[in-house]
Parts: C-alpha cells; sequence; structure tokens
DNA sequence: ATGGTAGCGCTGCTA
C-alpha cells in the first residue's frame, strides 16, 4: 500500500492560474491532480511547466471555454477523452477526460452548469451526469481502484449550501440533478469529503460577485468520489480554503484526499 | 441576495 493523495481544482483559467497551481502544488504536492476549466486549447497548455513541476499531464480543451486536465507524478497511462458513447458533443465540449494514474483509474469531470430549470442546459446536465454513470459503470467495476474529481455543480444535499432558501429553485440543488449523482453513489462510490467531515457546513466555491466568498455565501460542488476500496482508505480530506484567498484567486477552492491505494 | 465580479476577447457570453 502506498499513499496517494488525489486532488481536483477548477482553476477558471490556467493561464491566469498558473502562478497560484504551482504555488499550491509546491506546498500540497498532491500525486495526482484534476483541473477543470483550463480554457485552452491543447496546443495552448502549459505542459513544459507541469514537466518542471514533476508531473506528467493529459489535457482536453479547444480553448476559450471548458477545458480538463490530469497532472500526475506516479505515471498517467491509457488517457481517453469524452464517454466514447457515440454522442458528438465531445470533443468540443472538452468536460471530461480519464487515464490510469498510480492503479486508480481517474477521471476530471466539468460537469455543465445548467444555467437555470427551464434552460435546456439544465436537460443537458441531466443526461451528461447519467452519461457520466454510464460510462464509469461501462470502464470498472465497484471494485476496482476508482476516482471521479471535478467540479459537479451540484450541491448534494441542504448541508452544502450557505442558504438552501436562497437556492430554492436554483440548479445545483435540485432534486433531479442529486438523484443523478446518488446514482454514482449507488453504483459504488463514496464523497470522500463528506465520509470525513460527516457535519460541517464547508465549500469549495463562491460566487465573485457581492463578496460572498468573506461573508461565507458559498456552496460545495466540488468532489472526489471514490469507489469503495479506495473509500475505505481514506485517511484525510481537506478544502483548502486559503487558496481561495490572496490575488487572482479562482473562484473556487482546491480539495484533495489523502487514500492508502494498493 | 435579483446585484454583483471574473475571464475571454472585443461583443456579449458564460459562470
Amino acid at each position: 500500500m502506498t499513499l496517494m493523495r488525489i486532488a481536483t481544482w477548477n482553476v477558471n483559467s490556467l493561464k491566469v492560474r498558473l502562478g497560484r497551481l504551482e504555488e499550491w502544488l509546491g506546498y500540497a504536492q498532491p500525486d495526482v491532480i484534476c483541473l477543470q476549466e483550463t480554457k485552452l486549447a491543447d496546443a495552448a497548455f502549459p505542459g513544459m511547466d507541469m514537466e518542471r513541476l514533476g508531473y506528467e499531464w493529459a489535457h482536453h480543451g479547444s480553448g476559450r471555454w471548458n477545458g480538463v486536465a490530469i497532472l500526475s507524478r506516479v505515471g498517467i497511462e491509457n488517457v481517453r477523452t469524452g464517454f466514447d458513447d457515440g454522442h458528438d458533443d465531445e470533443p468540443s465540449e472538452a468536460r471530461v477526460i480519464t487515464a490510469d494514474c498510480g492503479g486508480v483509474q481517474v477521471t476530471s469531470v466539468y460537469v455543465p452548469n445548467g444555467r437555470s430549470l427551464d434552460d435546456e442546459m439544465y436537460r443537458m446536465k441531466l443526461d451528461w451526469l447519467d452519461r457520466l454513470h454510464d460510462f464509469i459503470a461501462g470502464s470498472s467495476k465497484a471494485g476496482d481502484e476508482v476516482a471521479v474529481c471535478g467540479d459537479f455543480n451540484v450541491a448534494p444535499h441542504d448541508i452544502d449550501v450557505y442558504s438552501p432558501k436562497a437556492f430554492a429553485g436554483s440548479t445545483h440543488v435540485s432534486d433531479d440533478e442529486r438523484k443523478r449523482v446518488q446514482r454514482l453513489l449507488d453504483w459504488g462510490m463514496v464523497d470522500a469529503f463528506r465520509s470525513r467531515w460527516s457535519q460541517e457546513k464547508l465549500y469549495s466555491w463562491w460566487d465573485y460577485r457581492a463578496g460572498n466568498f468573506h461573508k461565507g455565501f458559498g456552496m460545495r460542488i466540488d468532489h472526489i468520489l471514490l469507489s469503495k476500496p479506495l473509500a475505505d482508505n481514506v485517511s484525510f480530506a481537506l478544502i483548502d480554503r486559503n487558496a481561495r484567498k490572496g490575488q487572482l484567486p479562482s473562484d473556487h477552492a482546491p480539495l484533495f484526499v489523502d487514500v492508502e491505494a494498493s
């Protein structure tokens, strides 16, 4: 068994956040980190910077919007983009990438926001979460070591929202979205952060506007879902709020878990 | 809490 630190961070433009990412990698020292919203085309990905920092990498992006990546210092093999389910929104959407890192199947996801309950993007979000479930169920067994990490744009329970009343009728908290996330848990995954912090109101995203971070007006929408073999061996989990402070922060904080992987 | 900020890129979209 070896200790593996697995992280996820929606960086909201890797170009702008490169310095903050380098700083965070330097002190958090994750073995694997999933990134979302790189907002870069593959050709613009700063691969040499990642290699200088000691990471192999795989990126899936088409520029301007979305873009996901996996960085690993425990190897990165069998890289796959999209869901490979015959739909045609990938690669242009660039919301999912999967690789095998140190014996763990790691997927970095940037789930569609949904905009509002009456928007067609909301239906697309629900379908996307179903496709994610089908991809995971089709590419692995519950007994495998599997990690699905990223910005789910779903707060699984009311405890994950600073004010459920303020979000009533909005995306991120609807029953249909929560059921889609629950499908992944029913398949055999565990919300690793919540397994370690059962009652705490701790968030991973705060709107840039209106001083929401300083008011504590956040939501926990970034998650690391682990299959049981990994989830049973989590020794630590943390959302690093300090990375949401200071100069040029992302609107998301990074999350990491420490697991004993075989 | 119905305004507000950030990023991309040059106009308004996305979040």
